[in-house]
Order: structure tokens, then sequence, then C-alpha cells
DNA sequence: GCCAACGTTGGC
DNA sequence: GCCAACGTTGGC
């Protein structure tokens, strides 16, 4: 079982729609390192949901609901999405800066390659952030 | 196959 | 709104 981090800017898709939804395809992925990732997913992996430009912090928790296939919103089979479902909200939402502030989580994908919208996280830093969300 | 130009992302 | 980082494109 692996982690992973979906960002996603609340003005398209914010975490409370994600759970007013239930459930959603993971669209819109034109990176071939994001789309490794997505592809990388199996059915049950857990996800940090990221609010990117507004608020700027860790919300919640996703769960891969359903394997990669083919982007329905477009004909390149190049892209694919991933189906996810919401899990739960975290206690306290975890912001960059205290991302930041931790060294422990000075090599996390998010501060190393900040741009990267659908990334991996270890189990050891799965397990920080936790504890920055007051779980 | 290198590299400059350009476009996009995302923090601040 | 600015700008740094970085991925992609295209000329050579």
């Amino acid at each position: 079982m692996s982690f992973w981090l979906i960002k996603s800017e609340p003005f398209k898709y914010s975490w409370d729609q994600f759970v007013a939804d239930k459930k959603t395809y993971w669209d819109g992925v034109r990176n071939y390192a994001a789309r490794n990732n997505l592809k990388a997913m199996k059915k049950g992996d857990l996800a940090f949901f990221y609010h990117s430009n507004e608020g700027v912090e860790i919300v919640g928790i996703a769960e891969v609901a359903k394997e990669f296939y083919q982007d329905p919103t477009t004909t390149e089979d190049a892209w694919v999405v991933v189906d996810f479902k919401p899990v739960r909200k975290l206690k306290n939402p975890v912001p960059l800066a205290r991302v930041k502030a931790d060294p422990r989580l000075a090599n996390m994908a998010l501060i190393k390659l900040s741009r990267l919208s659908v990334q991996p996280v270890t189990a050891e830093e799965w397990d920080i952030i936790l504890e920055l969300a007051g779980e």
C-alpha cells in the first residue's frame, strides 16, 4: 500500500465539493511524471488532498476507489484518470509553511518538486503529517 | 541531441 | 501581480 498527495485549486475543485460528490475522477493531469504516479496507484492507496493557491494546505485524506483508466476528457491515449473517494477531513489542516518548518519533511516532494500535481509520499512522511494534523 | 525560448504552475 | 522553477517545444 502506497501513499500519495494530490493537488487541487479550491476554486476549480475543492475538498467540500469532493465530499459533496462522494467520488470523483482525477482529470486534467497533463504531465508525464504526474501521470506515471497515477498509473502506479493501487485500489485502497491513500492520498492527501492538498489545496494549492488558496489555503495552501493539506486538508483531507482520499482513497483510490478505482485504478487508472483512459481520461474521459480527452481522446489522447497518453492521459489517464484515477477515481478517488473522500475518507475524512484532517482534524487540523496542515499548511505548507508548517511542512516547510519541519526538518523531517525537508525532502518531501511537496517541497522539492513543488509543481508536481500528483506526487508520492513516504510512510514516514505520512505519519509525520498526521501528527502535525493533530491526529 | 543540445539548448534557448516559451508557457505554466504555484508560492508569496 | 510578480517571479522562480521547471516542463515542453522547436531550431539547428
